[in-house]
RNA sequence: GCGGUUGUGGCGAAGUGGUUAACGCACCGGAUUGUGAUUCCGGCAUUCGUGGGUUCAAUUCCCAUCAGUCGCCCCA
C-alpha cells in the first residue's frame, strides 16, 4: 500500500522533533495566557464556505469534501480559524467570564493541492485567535506572540511584513480605484492579472510577470484609501509594535487569500537560504466580521496560523534543531539458565518502577549481540546477568561510556544506577 | 490545475541494448570459552517506481501511470 499523496509518516527519530515543537508552542501560549481548544477535524462544508469565503482558492478547489451522508455534507478542515469561531459561537464563549477569549489550537489541516517542498495535503498548524477585543494593543500582542515563538526556537532570519486592509468602506473604495486604474491597460497585462482584476484586484500588485508594467508604479495604495478610523487603528498597532521593539516592513501589497480579513494583516517570512519558493512561515490578521457571519453576535477578532512543517524546515535551514535524545538509561544483558531469565525479567520491571528507561534483549542474542544492541540504543549503563552472578545474588554494572564495571548486589542495582545518574545531573 | 526534472537493495550512489547490476553506510555472521562503539574476514538487489510497447534481447529506447522535487497559481 502506498502513502496518500502529500502526506507523510512521522517515525521514531523524527517524532521527537514534533514533540519538541509542540511542547514549546504550548509553553509560549501559556505565557501569553492563550488556552488550548480542540475542535473536530471535519465540519459542515457550509462553515468553510461562509467562513473562508466562496471565492477563495481554498474553498473553490482545495477542499477535502467527505462523501455526503444523507443531507449533510462535511469537509476536512482546511484551516483553523473558521472552526474556532464556530466553536466560539456554538459554545457561546462570547458570554464567558474571561474576555477577550484567547485561544490556541494545534493539529492537522487538509488541502487538496499539488504537493511541493513545504506544502502538503495534510499539513499541521498552530494558530491563535483572540476574540472580543478591538484594541490595537491586542493586535500587537498577537503579532508579538508569533514572533516570540520563532525567536524562542532560535530563528534569526525573519521578516515581519504588515499591512492594513482597512475596514470594509476603505477596502471597497480602494478596490474600485484599483479596477479603474488597471481597466484601461488590462489588455497589456498577463492573463492571470486580467483574472485577478475581476476576482481580487489587489493581487495584481504583486504579479511577477507584470511587475515592470508602468501602471504598477502609479497604482493606488490601500494606505491612501484608509478612512480616518482605519488609519488611526493601523498607526496605533504600529506604535505598540515599536514599543515592543519588533521590527516590521509595511507592505501595502500584502493581501491574504482568505476573505475574512480586514484591518491588520501580517505575514512572517524566513529569509534563510534554501527555502525555494515558499517563504511564508506564518500568516494572520484581523477578521472583525467573521463571528457575525458564522451566526454569532458582532465580535471583533484577530489571529494567525503557523505552518509547523515550514517551521521545521526553517529550523533545519538555520541549523537550530536540538539534538534528539532518545537514549535509554540501562540495558540488561542476560544469558543463562531459567533462573537468569526470571531474574532479568524481575530486575527490568523493578528498574522501570524506579523511573529508569530500561530495556533488554528479546531476540535470543548472545552476549556480544546484546552489547551491540545496548550500544545502539545508546544505553548509559548495562547490567550483566549470567549463571554465575545470579547464583551469587549479584550483577555486574557497566558504565558504557567509560567501560568501567563494578559488582553490585542484585537488590542494589536499581538504586545504584539512580544514584549515579543523579550524580551526573 | 499548468510547466520542468528525477525515480537503481533500509539509506546514499555508479552503470550498460545482451554471460554473475560497482561502491559506501547500515544490517547479519565470524576472528577460542560471557562484553559494545575500532580493526580484519565473509554474507546481504532472480532485480533496477508501476504498467504497457519496440527488439532475437531492456534496468538501459518509446509511451502511459504513480511518486518525489523545482517553478507558476495559491497558501501555512
Amino acid at each position: 500500500m502506498k502513502l496518500p499523496r502529500g502526506t507523510f509518516d512521522v517515525l521514531p527519530g523524527t517524532v521527537e522533533r514534533w514533540q519538541y515543537i509542540e511542547n514549546q508552542l504550548r509553553e509560549i501560549s501559556k505565557r501569553y495566557n492563550y488556552k488550548e481548544i480542540r475542535t473536530p477535524i471535519f465540519e459542515e462544508t457550509e462553515l468553510f464556505k461562509r467562513g473562508v469565503g466562496e471565492t477563495t482558492d481554498i474553498v473553490q478547489k482545495e477542499m477535502f469534501m467527505l462523501e455526503k451522508r444523507g443531507k449533510e455534507q462535511f469537509t476536512l478542515r482546511p484551516e483553523g480559524t473558521a472552526a474556532v469561531v464556530r466553536s466560539f459561537v456554538t459554545n457561546k464563549l462570547y458570554g464567558a467570564a474571561n474576555q477577550p477569549v484567547k485561544l490556541f489550537y494545534i493539529g492537522p489541516m487538509f488541502r487538496y493541492e499539488r504537493p511541493q517542498a513545504g506544502r502538503f495535503r495534510q499539513l499541521h498548524q498552530y494558530g491563535v485567535e483572540a476574540l472580543g477585543s478591538e484594541e490595537p494593543a491586542i493586535d500587537a500582542e498577537v503579532i508579538s506572540l508569533a514572533m516570540s515563538i520563532y525567536r524562542s526556537f532560535g530563528l534569526k532570519k525573519l521578516k515581519l511584513v504588515i499591512n492594513s486592509l482597512g475596514d470594509s468602506e476603505s477596502r471597497a473604495a480602494h478596490r474600485e480605484a484599483l479596477v479603474n486604474h488597471f481597466k484601461p491597460v488590462a489588455h497589456e497585462l498577463c492573463q492571470d492579472c486580467q483574472n485577478r482584476l475581476e476576482a481580487n484586484p489587489l493581487r495584481v500588485l504583486d504579479c511577477k510577470v507584470d511587475r515592470n508594467h508602468p501602471s504598477m508604479a502609479t497604482a493606488p495604495s490601500i494606505l491612501d484609501f484608509l478612512n480616518p478610523a482605519s488609519k488611526d487603528y493601523f498607526d496605533q498597532v504600529l506604535l505598540h509594535l515599536d514599543a515592543l521593539g519588533i521590527e516590521y516592513v509595511i507592505d501595502p501589497t500584502l493581501v491574504r487569500g482568505l476573505d475574512y480579513y480586514n484591518h491588520t494583516s501580517f505575514e512572517i517570512m524566513s529569509e534563510a537560504e534554501g527555502f525555494g519558493a515558499i517563504t511564508t512561515l506564518c500568516g494572520g490578521g484581523r477578521y472583525n466580521g467573521l463571528v457575525e457571519q458564522i451566526g454569532g453576535p458582532a465580535t471583533p477578532g484577530i489571529g494567525f496560523g503557523i505552518g509547523i512543517e515550514r517551521l521545521l524546515m526553517a529550523l533545519e535551514n538555520e541549523g537550530v534543531l536540538p539534538e534528539i535524545d532518545d537514549a535509554i538509561d540501562v540495558f540488561i544483558v542476560a544469558q543463562g539458565n531459567e533462573e537468569v531469565e526470571k531474574t532479568a525479567t524481575r530486575l527490568l520491571q523493578l528498574m522501570r518502577l524506579e523511573g529508569l528507561a530500561a530495556d533488554r534483549d528479546y531476540l535470543g542474542r548472545k552476549f556480544k549481540g546484546q552489547f551491540k544492541a545496548a550500544d545502539r540504543m545508546k544505553a548509559r549503563f548495562t547490567v550483566i546477568l549470567g549463571d554465575e552472578e545470579v547464583e551469587r545474588g549479584a550483577a555486574a554494572l557497566k558504565d558504557m561510556s567509560t567501560g568501567e564495571q563494578i559488582d553490585v548486589p542484585l537488590s542494589a542495582v536499581a538504586d545504584t544506577i539512580v544514584a549515579k545518574l543523579k550524580e551526573e545531573a
